[in-house]
RNA sequence: GGUCCUGUGGCCGAGUGGCUAGGCAGAGCUCUGCAAAAGCUUCCACAGCGGUUCGAAUCCGCUCGGGACCUCCA
């Protein structure tokens, strides 16, 4: 079975042949620093930290490189032109640094409860200052940049004379600047006069008086652009031709189509093999984003302190609740589609507890052939859906579809010997890597508690002693009193009982 | 205004022209001392109108609705 990847790109779906065989590099746009990560964000973080687990599954040895932007992006010319970072800190009269420490830190709190793997290199854009001037140098010799007051912008119908800008946004370059050469009129005509061309943008900014963050560079004392951060660490640490570049779709244009443009120029050669782009999280079918102040902080949906939450939501629930849509369609968030997620997530969980459990010996004919044969056609299918461009909720239903099936070996609803031994050594091993090494979702309740167990099971021992003595009173004490403290109790078929917190 | 995407049952969501995705909620039943859990069964769809086709949620056209990008944005 192959791995087959949308490309934004080329609008299809490619079969994944990597640049160096073996070998995968993978470069995502990662977080700016200047405020709290919200349940938007969350998305492309869990999207290719999935990508990320699929390839290695996949045998592949993979550079995740996912950058953290703490230089602060200025905003567009036009308006005032005011670096994000510095602006906000001093606000909160923290220096720049400090607060991007800080948010910074939140990020990786968050990325942490995500169960999310750490990329295999986090740059920061401050770090790599240097290499960002030096690009921006090569690309003023090549003759597609000039500079203009301490400020250098690319020249993109240079650009556009020889080269597909626009391709991956699918944008014309006679509309932009047509749009552009509008908007100038009607807003600011200072920044915009500096430009060649409207359509251009910049690649170092001179930096105002009142501008904390600023670095010496040929052109006078600046900052880098909005785009030239990406490209610079892209091209160092992956090179010049790499595998996949991944981000929100929102970052099409003008950030992916720019950094294409720059590096192409630089490199001489396209950057990326398979672009891709993860869809937003809508909220009331409105994209959630600062600019429409409908945004859940994460700290907020993990604690339930939000006027559109009912409760807290345990990370994993937010996890499943993304893997449950497929990463190129939009996915509306709703406090009811969260508990429904929450809900399902614990049933699955509970039905590969009870896999883990089950075994079977010397079984190795099925009596019921038909039934063997559905259950290794479903554990078949994880990898035939993950290779069909990561379509998660298809193996989700798949599992679901198993539910019952593992539910009713154990309960003996379906005698053992209906499938064979080596069909369910294959189910509990594929169920396993699939929902935690692919999927990364984990245990979310507290059984593991070592304190608490040989407490429990004491209480269970008296219970199970009470209900045998037909003492329903005591029995339904013991129970009805741990169910207020938020340890469910089971009985099972076969007498036991197990227990869960919450 | 330009470019593109989208409209699936109470809610969230898969859907590659023909075979009920799945989850949550609702209803019934089984199991159970009672519950919970579990199992089984079941109700509720493809925005509208045309067209192509033996056959369309799926392709085409139109109408209506929603959204994204064109400005920092996951």
């Amino acid at each position: 079975m192959a791995l087959h990847i949308y490309n934004s790109y080329t609008r299809n779906k490619e079969l994944f042949e990597p640049v160096t065989p073996g070998h995968v590099g993978m470069y995502v746009c990662g977080p700016t620093v200047s405020g709290e990560s919200h349940l938007g964000h969350a998305r492309p973080y869990v999207t290719f930290d999935i990508v990320f687990r699929y390839l290695q599954f996949k045998n592949l040895k993979v550079r995740y490189v996912r950058n953290i932007t703490d230089a602060g992006h200025f905003e567009e010319e036009g308006r005032e032109a005011e670096d994000k970072v510095s602006k906000k800190a001093q606000l909160e009269r923290l220096e720049p640094m400090e607060l991007v420490q800080k948010y910074t830190n939140l990020f990786h709190w968050a990325m942490k409860e995500f169960n999310c793997i750490e990329p295999s290199i986090e740059p920061t854009a401050t770090g790599h200052i240097v290499e960002q001037i030096s690009m921006i140098e090569d690309i003023i010799t090549k003759g597609y940049a000039y500079e203009v007051n301490g400020s250098v912008y690319f020249d993109v119908k240079k650009y556009a004379a020889h080269h597909d800008y626009g391709k991956l946004s699918g944008r014309i370059l006679e509309d932009l600047i047509e749009a552009g050469n509008r908007e100038s009129v009607s807003r600011d005509l200072e920044g915009q006069s500096e430009k060649r061309d409207s359509a251009d943008f910049a690649l170092w900014k001179a930096a105002p008086p009142e501008h904390i963050m600023r670095w010496k560079s040929p052109w006078g004392e600046g900052f880098p652009g909005w785009h030239i951060e990406c490209s610079a660490m892209a091209t160092k640490y992956l090179g010049a031709h790499f595998d996949i570049h991944g981000g929100g779709m929102d970052l099409l244009f003008p950030h992916h189509e720019s950094e294409i443009a720059q590096s192409t120029i630089c490199n001489h050669t396209a950057p990326v093999k398979y672009w891709m782009h993860n869809n937003m999280i809508t909220i009331n079918g409105r994209k959630m984003g600062k600019s429409y102040n409908n945004v859940i902080k994460l700290t907020e949906m993990f604690s339930g302190n939000h006027p559109l939450l009912t409760q807290a939501f345990h990370p994993m629930t937010v996890r499943f609740f993304i893997l449950q849509s497929h990463y190129r369609s939009t996915l509306d968030f709703g406090n009811d589609a969260l508990l429904a997620s929450e809900k399902a997530f614990k049933r699955l969980w509970e039905a590969y507890e009870v896999l883990k459990k089950l075994s079977s010996e010397g079984n190795d004919i099925p009596s019921d052939k038909e039934l063997d044969d559905k259950v290794n056609n479903w554990v078949n299918e994880f990898e035939i859906f993950m290779d069909d461009d990561f379509s998660t909720p298809k193996v989700i239903a798949n599992m679901f579809e198993l539910a019952p099936v593992i539910n009713s070996l154990k309960d003996g609803i379906i005698p053992m010997k209906n499938i064979s031994t080596n069909t369910l050594n294959r189910l509990k091993e594929r169920f396993g890597v699939f929902l935690e090494d692919v999927f990364g979702l984990k245990n979310t309740d507290g059984n593991n508690n070592e304190v608490l167990k040989p407490v429990m099971d004491l209480l269970l021992d008296i219970r199970k002693e009470a209900k045998l003595k037909k003492d329903f009173v005591t029995s339904d004490k013991i129970r009805n009193q741990l169910t207020a403290m938020g340890i469910v109790i089971k009985d099972e078929k076969d007498g036991g009982t197990s227990w869960g917190v919450g």
